[in-house]
RNA sequence: GCCGGAGUGGCGGAAUUGGCAGACGCGCCGGACUCAAAAUCCGGUUUGGGUGAUACCAAGUGUGGGUUCGAGUCCCACCUCCGGUACCA
């Protein structure tokens, strides 16, 4: 029959509702200690919420309740990253505006995330695209304007004349649009940029103060990407007072620079070419400006390049050595150029060989050594002062060298780019800037924040017919009231640009310590409570941007004395994906024929026929496991595809979180997310898995109630609990203790499941037992709880009840089992009183009929003891 | 290529410090209740021997080696899968 989820659901929420029981009053009793637990808010798509939502959330909505149990202030909020650009396609497709549409699909969000029974604190709901919201992120951008860390450049950007617009290099594919496949064409626009790279030292060493996954950690440092190295000037040969200036961690290797490379856009390239190679260095650079950042990547098999016809002089040996034009040297990376050093570089080896350059190596390869630029440790060769030295020795000698001589410096270089922060969009946060008839910025006056988004109707992009005209952002389009500004009788344009998606989220955590202060970002006091965040939990795939954005920001605060600690975030956890059911594929040919999967290539062809392959669906109980593979039942000698998937619409394979709360309630579907597995790993979802955690929710309601009228049960009695009922629920409570602070959630979950098994056998149910379970039970699956908690005769919400501890005496039971091994194979067990000694646990075992047995006549060597656990005989 | 992570029954997973491998859940098999079914309850379920049934024996945590009285766990080499990244000088 199972129990009525529906009622005792929608019955607690509107309790909760009611009573504000999620509510993190403003003044809150400052004598207990705090917890701030955060979720990465969500885009309020028009989707509606995925069963990725609530994985996260119901984490970290166990540990809210947990921590309010155990006596914490919790701070709990949710809120909307509600900028963007789905809701701006859809307007310029329907025309709706993207206030409604975004204000639509919070709402919807919002009652779906009720519907989970999550025990936010609602009152704190920010959204980005609120004028109050947004006047402090423009705040926060002055502030980065006059420390001037917010600059306008002239930066080279994917720009699509037919779309009007710029393309991340990801919506670029050959050249052209993703969408549409129109051209697109590298060219330099004026766009504002933030000066991340400032704070980069910052970002990386105090990486070490936060405790977040190792994989996060390395990828935001190889994001960062520091290197020492040297910086080193190459005279031009026939251009006095001019130099090429290159960035190289090598500086050992100097006498090794046999040529140069300056990528095509660097400066010199010009002036450096001789005449007669003039024409051929025009093509290549035209060439190259076509192609994307990642084109020049990916698609180069084959190094190009083209000779400039000028020459630099090596500063170690002062030969003129040759200065090429080359693509795989990169504009944005060092100083735009290098020395090549093919002996020890294996890029530039491969260059040498194409174009026949000199090679000469400088570091000793061992002797066993077979392939090409030698990259590893040895002795310096061909160096002159440096011969002899290993490489961290001829590095340090070098540099001392350069900088005695002027011809170098040491220098620390960044991969690191700087935040392109413009984006010719409609729908995001209008910059306060403005702009002077004589081309100078600024900056809107606090007292005028916000710069409110003008009304408009029409946000298309402007495509244009060329590639020279300055790109028209929707915002160009505006009223003239809103573009023009008078002030001290000149008029003032405002930015026609608006921030990118990652503005709002840079400091929304700080907003929901105080989200209706109109006179401040964030109230000091409040802030030196509340923050840094304890917990913060998201998916992995905002591992480099969203983190080290919202890093870089606190730090600008932090210097700004807005907030008081180094860093925002102080433990991170990644939630992993959800994929839909295990399916099993069958393949079949053009003839309808079978095929194993192993002659199935990842494009669904066949390997050696090249042909496109049809699949089928297959269930269950047509398949086998046969070793490691799973094979067809009707024909055993082809091979199916099993797997699971990642859920999507188009594979029909989506689970939606609704309709489990409909079919099972809200506690089953909490319960199952965490029952899956680890929260950080990737899990496919079962529909038997949710069934099975929605019996075990029927037999807690059992143990309380009765099934088919909802009355408390009689068999709920006032009797004194027995030594063994306190057992079972102490160890339960332990278990559930521990794993909650680790966030192993299905472990706790598995031992409450022991637990209701052993105390569904008991003919009396003592509520000395019952009330500390659902204590426990309360902050996974809460309305279940609440319900219980309430036919037991209690008036007050389970929401503040003390968490209940547990005590070591109950657990110790009075005998236990203890293994003997015989040389470290299991060969018996005896139930022995606990906490015998070393001695007599060994005496015991050896006293043992069986043990004597099994030692027959040999000889004991060496006898391992473990006391309550294990005893290992050593015979020879 | 480089960086990070993971490989355990039919499936999801457990084993927290080197000490009973497979907890818990799913599925499956058998039984009880029922006219029957659903629901529920009870028992079994790594594989291979062995037994009337226990007992018992052997093998077993991706592969191969090693350390140890004892290895899923530690060390070395390798394979596969997943995630990230890619000419960063």
């Amino acid at each position: 029959m199972g129990y009525p989820y529906r009622k005792i659901e929608e019955k607690w929420q509107q309790f909760w509702e009611a009573h504000k029981t999620f509510r993190t009053p403003e003044k809150i009793d400052p004598g207990k200690p705090k917890f701030y637990v955060l979720d990465m808010y969500p885009y309020p798509s028009g989707a509606g919420l995925h069963v990725g939502h609530p994985e996260g959330y119901t984490a970290t909505d166990i540990i809210a309740r947990y921590k309010r149990m155990k006596g914490f202030n919790v701070l709990h909020p949710m809120g909307w990253d509600a900028f963007g650009l789905p809701a701006e396609q859809y307007a310029i497709e329907t025309g709706t505006h993207p206030r409604i549409t975004t204000e639509r699909n919070i709402q919807r969000f919002r009652e779906q995330l009720k519907k989970i029974g999550f025990s936010y604190d609602w009152e704190r709901q920010v959204d980005t695209t609120d004028p109050h919201y947004y006047k402090w992120t423009q705040w926060i951008f002055l502030q980065l304007y006059q420390k001037g860390l917010a600059y306008l450049a002239e930066v080279p950007v994917n720009w699509c004349p037919a779309l009007g617009t710029v393309l991340a290099n990801e919506e670029v594919i050959d050249g052209k649009s993703e969408r549409g496949g129109h051209p697109v064409f590298r060219r330099p626009m004026r766009q504002w940029m933030l000066k991340i790279t400032a704070y980069a030292e910052r970002l990386l060493e105090d990486l070490e103060m936060v405790e977040w996954p190792e994989s996060t950690k390395e990828m935001q440092r190889n994001w960062i990407g520091r290197s020492e190295g040297a910086e080193v000037d190459f005279p031009l040969a026939g251009h006095p007072g001019e130099k090429i200036r290159v960035f190289t961690t090598r500086p050992d290797t100097l006498f090794g620079a046999t040529y140069m490379v300056l990528s095509p856009e660097h400066e010199l390239v010009d002036k450096i070419t001789a005449p007669e190679y003039r024409d051929a260095v025009k093509r290549y650079q035209q060439e190259a400006a076509r192609k994307s950042d990642l084109e020049r990547t990916e698609l180069q098999k084959k190094k190009t390049g083209v000779f400039t016809g000028g020459y630099a002089v090596n500063p170690a040996t002062d030969q003129e050595i040759p200065v090429w034009a080359a693509d795989y040297v990169l504009a944005s990376y060092g100083t735009g150029a290098i020395m090549a050093v093919p002996g020890q570089d294996e890029r530039d080896w491969e260059f040498a060989e194409v174009y026949n350059l000199l090679i000469i190596r400088t570091v000793q390869p061992p002797d066993d050594f077979t392939g090409k630029a030698y990259l590893g440790d040895g002795p310096a060769i061909n160096s002159g002062f440096l011969n002899g030295l290993n490489v961290a020795e001829a590095k340090e000698k070098m540099i001392r060298r350069l900088e005695e001589t002027g011809k170098g410096t040491r220098k620390v270089n960044y991969k690191l780019r700087d935040w392109l922060f413009s984006r010719q969009r409609y729908w995001g946060e209008p910059f306060p800037v403005l702009h002077a008839p004589d081309g100078s910025t600024m900056a809107v006056e606090e007292s005028e924040l916000p710069v409110e988004l003008p009304e408009m109707e029409d946000f298309k992009p402007q495509p244009e017919a060329d590639t020279v005209t300055e790109p028209q952002p929707p915002l160009s389009r505006a009223p003239e009231s809103w573009k023009y500004v008078q002030r001290e009788g000149a008029v003032y344009t405002r930015e026609f640009n608006t921030m990118p998606q990652w503005a709002g989220s840079c400091w929304y955590y700080l907003r929901f310590i105080d989200p209706h202060n109109p006179e401040a970002l964030v109230d000091r006091e409040k802030e030196r409570y509340w923050m840094p965040v304890d917990l913060y939990v998201g998916g992995a795939e905002h591992s480099v941007l969203h983190l080290l954005y919202a890093r870089f920001w606190h730090k600008v605060l932090y210097d700004l004395g807005v907030v008081s600690t180094p860093e925002p975030f102080m433990k991170l956890v990644h939630q992993g994906m959800i994929l839909g059911e295990m399916e099993y594929t069958l393949y079949l040919d053009g003839k309808g024929q079978p095929v194993s999967v192993e002659q199935v290539q990842s494009d669904n062809t066949h390997r050696q026929t090249g042909e496109k392959l049809s699949f089928r669906r297959l269930s269950e109980e047509e398949v086998e496991k046969e070793g490691e593979f799973f094979i067809w039942k009707a024909n055993p000698q082809i091979r199916i595809e099993g797997r699971a998937y990642k859920m999507s619409k188009s594979r029909g394979n989506v689970i939606n979180p609704d309709q489990i709360i409909e079919e099972y309630g809200a506690d089953s579907l909490r319960l199952y997310e965490m029952f899956m597995g680890p929260l950080e790993q990737m899990k496919s979802w079962s529909m038997k898995g949710v069934e099975g955690v929605n019996r075990f929710l029927n037999r807690v309601w059992r143990l309380a109630a009765d099934d088919y009228t909802g009355e408390l049960l009689d068999t709920v009695t006032g009797s004194e609990p027995t030594r063994e009922q306190l057992r079972h629920l102490h160890v339960m409570l332990k278990k559930v203790t521990e794993d909650i602070e680790a966030l192993r959630f299905n472990t706790a979950i598995s031992a409450m499941m022991i637990f209701v098994n052993e105390a569904s056998k008991w003919p009396e149910r003592p509520r000395a037992i019952l009330e500390p379970f659902l204590q426990a039970l309360h902050p996974f699956a809460p309305h279940l709880a609440e319900e219980l908690w309430e036919k037991l005769g209690h008036r007050d919400t389970l929401a503040f009840q003390p968490w209940p501890e547990f005590n070591e005496e109950y657990i110790q039971a009075e005998t236990t089992e203890v293994v003997i091994q015989i040389n470290g194979k299991l060969r018996y067990k005896l139930e022995l009183p606990v906490n015998l000694s070393e001695e007599e646990t060994k005496a015991a075992a050896l006293a043992a009929e069986r043990v004597k047995e099994l030692i027959g006549d040999g000889k004991i060597v060496k006898t391992i003891v473990i006391p309550n656990k294990l005893v290992n005989i050593v015979v020879r």
